[in-house]
RNA sequence: GUGGGUGUAGCUCAGCAGGUAGAGCACCUGGUUGUGGUCCAGGAUGUCGCGGGUUCGAGUCCCGUCACUCACCCCA
């Protein structure tokens, strides 16, 4: 027998056949309504990039194990982009000069990672990014929680669902190097210990502090400061207030809007003050769903000016999961509204005919396409979603009408056939 | 990169002291030559992931391998 290639898609990336593929399309439209009712236009741009747009301010993790990478004819060393901030921040620092900053863009990249897959992890994922560029007002911060809030209502997510916690890296970095006098050099290296605080039991975090010369007395201190909550706030350093653009949002009536929370960290080597995650709150689905934050420069590696922005990533694996989770996902949509049926061939003309009538009044419609037992083209029908089944009889058709068969009730009516499109649209209303 | 689980029909899975491959759903045909979703009758479909070993005999036991999956790491 001959050795047939595999049908599966390549390890970590998905076929989405129409049903599937139906549902992630109304998903993502309801987000794209919402972002644009905030006057944000899309953008895109190439999938292949420079491999040194990644390897100057991505994680660490990202550029040395996630990269897809490649050489070109010329040399030149290219990476399937894993996220799409480095992107964003070429495009917008190439045409830095005729834009009208602020500058509000969102987009809806795939995006490639080497990971080993798991729940809620592939190898391709699409993920909307939405970004202000060009302004350090914490009004920017503000928007863009509003709109996180108005996009989860349009999933019809509940606001106990979930859960939106911020933090700012000029705090933390405040909290590490004044109230804990931890060395500038090592603040990564304990960020990033916060950033799995809650994933893991005690000791082992402070079996991890003391390997990077954290004292008894600095870690205790550190558990202190971390669960502190709002009452952290009164203790930071007068200037790390004053600096932090997050200090501002939680003066403002929006800081209901968020949580504030120290262990937000984000991986990200690219963010500079304002960090932020979206959490599920079930407890089958306890991760974080997506994330973003403010860089002060991410465009000055591609030019002197300086562009701050602000901006987020939202995966579709793990929203799908979340929707999944809370019962959220919308029902797959179906071939057709409507189906014209022939009852034999001679009708297959004008059936075909009153079709285009039908579509032209903005009907989705079918008609076979190949000549079968009228009961067998209802079941199809039937199956492919119609709602409505139009049938071309031949002593109906004679007598300039059709029969018009409702195929939820199976009530059927005689109709003009003018008058057909008319009496469907009603039906379907 | 590390550790666990699982690979049998299109899908979900059963089969197990080693003895000729099964069910439900889905699919196709007919009952109904112009009426679907219910019902009845019938039908097609498998290198039992792959390779090797043990055995008279392996879906079942052993070894290897691949794939999928979950967790870790990290992250969307």
């Amino acid at each position: 027998m001959a050795d047939y290639l595999p049908t599966a898609p390549y390890r970590g990336t998905r076929d989405f056949l129409p049903a599937e593929m139906s549902v992630r399309t109304e998903v993502f439209e309801r987000l794209y309504e919402v972002i644009e009712r905030y006057g944000y236009l899309r953008y895109d741009g190439p999938i292949l990039e420079p491999v040194e747009i990644y390897e100057a301010k991505s994680s660490r993790e990202i550029v040395e194990q996630q990269l897809y990478t490649l050489t070109d004819r010329g040399d030149r060393r290219l990476a399937l982009r894993p996220e799409m901030t480095p992107s964003v921040a070429r495009i917008i620092a190439g045409n830095a000069g005729k834009l009208q900053f602020p500058v509000r863009w969102y987009s809806h990249p795939n995006c490639h990672r080497y990971e080993r897959p798991q729940r809620g992890r592939v190898r391709e994922h699409w993920q909307i990014n939405v970004d202000v560029f060009g302004s350090e007002s914490p009004s920017c911060e503000i928007e863009i929680f509003e709109l996180i809030h108005d996009m989860m209502a349009a999933l019809r997510a509940a606001p106990e669902m979930w859960v939106l916690r911020v933090s700012d890296r000029v705090l933390l970095n405040a909290i590490l190097t004044t109230m804990l006098e931890i060395p500038a050099e090592q603040v990564r290296d304990v960020s990033a210990l916060i950033d799995r605080w809650e994933k893991y039991p005690h000791d082992r975090l402070g079996q991890e502090a003391g390997e990077l010369g954290l004292t008894d007395k600095q870690f205790h201190r550190l558990g202190e400061i971390l669960s502190a909550g709002d009452a952290l706030l009164d203790e930071l350093p007068g200037d790390a207030r004053e600096q932090s653009v997050l200090m501002r949002v939680l003066e403002s009536d929006a800081r209901d809007l968020i949580t504030f929370d120290p262990l937000i960290v984000r991986g990200f080597d690219y963010y500079t003050s304002t960090v932020f995650e979206v959490f599920d709150t079930s407890v089958e689905n306890r991760r974080s769903l997506f994330g973003g934050g403010r860089y002060a420069n991410l465009v000055g590696l591609f030019c002197a000016a300086q562009i701050p922005g602000i901006g987020f990533g939202m995966g579709d694996v793990t929203l799908m999961d979340f929707l999944r989770t809370h019962d959220l996902l919308p029902a797959p949509r179906s071939e057709v509204d409507v189906a014209v049926i022939p009852v034999d061939e001679t009708l297959a003309e004008p059936a075909r005919r009153l079709a285009r009538e039908l579509r032209r009044a903005g009907l989705r419609t079918n008609t076979p396409l190949e000549t079968r037992k009228l009961g067998k083209e209802l079941a199809r029908a039937s199956k492919a979603g119609a709602r409505v089944a139009v049938i071309v009889g031949q002593d109906e058709w004679t007598a300039g009408t059709v029969t018009i068969r409702n195929m939820v009730t199976g009530d059927q009516q005689q109709t003009p056939v003018g008058a057909a499109p008319a009496t469907v649209a009603t039906m379907l209303d």
